[in-house]
DNA sequence: ATAAAAAAGGGTGTATTTCCCCTTGTCATA
DNA sequence: TATGACAAGGGGAAATACACCCTTTTTTAT
């Protein structure tokens, strides 16, 4: 006799949660025992109820409060027998990625369709693993892309979200309390590595790569 | 006796739409009778069948092909008497605006609670309308903040989106067949109508405002 | 312990951007 | 037919950004 395996939803849409609790009620052998609104509440929860028994967590990528890089972070220091599929709306190189690599067993984007869904989750709780033909390529062209992978220092992401803003560089130097020659120094080395020649590239290149917001 | 309302759904996450259909059905006298993953399907199918009786459609505006907005406005010049509550995870004022005075009923964003949502929908079919205090006070706020709205003329345009880029003000003005100091009255005339005083901000307010995309 | 990086700061000079005030021609319209 | 709004262009100065080459101190790695 087969047991039925408990799942659980982490996501702020909660359209979305209680619908696909519904939908994951319907299936066989499964059901939906608890879900969460962000990675905290879920944290909260795993923290104040140790002993929860739980097969598998969907958990949302883009959240409130705590998202799911964060919250898979958590579950990888504390609980990383845990089993995890990252659904998101999101598909781009760099958030695949990084939930894989924090031990996300399978990456669904909510276009997925309702069938995918369920062999996915299937898969995950027998094998361990489910990755689609897009989280697999991705998976196999990082190899030579990561080499030349572009590593900022702390005060140069900190000069760089600055620069995103209509501020001189003297302003900037005063904010960091640095010296604007240092500032100037943050500035050449970023225009070397991130291979830009002003300020706009600065601007443009930490809009793209999510490090401003705005 | 009540009648069946006939639902229909037009989102490209199926695992959502999928989901939300479960949902809806558990209902009392709602059923979704069909789904469609952008607006080019559904409007194709409300063209091969014309007498499609629908009382609401739940119309996604982040949509591949033809999104929300075009599909709203190709339904107010074809069947203005449709019902449709626009459902999205985009809470931009700009966005809530143009769905709502092109004929959406409501605007509820995918956070929204069941229950809630199952209001909006009664809602929608009882009275005409749903607005969430969100869309209520947008919609309040616009009538001021319009009247000072900015018109950037077309060459103006043309030089901002340049302007998003490494080239120096010379090599736009090449680049447009103007004279630098013609590109300098450009610039000087949005610094002062987008209240900015440097080119960062040119960038900044570019992207915001979804005039280039980067 | 010591060499090698990296971080912070500096000097000088050029290029680009920003600012303010001006001229000319066009076109609509009162 | 003025008149005013607007597009295009300009001069010149000041501020800011960019480039290159340098010193000192602190970290890091061997």
């Amino acid at each position: 006799m087969k047991t039925t395996n408990k799942i659980i939803i982490v996501d702020d849409h909660l359209l979305f949660s209680q619908s696909l609790k519904l939908l994951i009620n319907s299936f066989n052998d499964f059901e939906v025992v608890n879900s969460f609104e962000n990675g905290k509440e879920f944290i909260n929860h795993l923290q104040e109820n140790p002993d929860t028994i739980v097969d598998l967590v969907l958990l949302d990528v883009n959240m409130p409060i705590l998202d799911g890089l964060s919250t898979i972070k958590w579950i990888k220091e504390n609980q990383p027998k845990l089993n995890v599929i990252a659904l998101s709306v999101n598909n781009d190189d760099e958030t695949i990625i990084k939930m894989i690599t924090n031990g996300a067993k399978g990456y669904l984007l909510k276009d997925t369709s309702p069938k995918i869904f369920q062999e996915a989750i299937i898969a995950v709780i027998e094998k361990g693993y489910y990755f689609t033909e897009l989280v697999s390529s991705i998976l196999i062209n990082r190899i030579d892309s990561d080499s030349k992978k572009i590593i900022l220092k702390e005060k140069e992401l900190i000069f760089l979200k600055l620069a995103c803003s209509e501020k001189t560089y003297k302003e900037i130097a005063d904010e960091m309390c640095l010296s604007p020659k240092t500032i100037d120094g943050y500035r050449e080395s970023l225009f070397e590595k991130l291979e830009i020649k002003t300020r706009i590239g600065l601007v443009l290149y930490a809009i793209k790569n999510k490090i401003v917001f705005i």
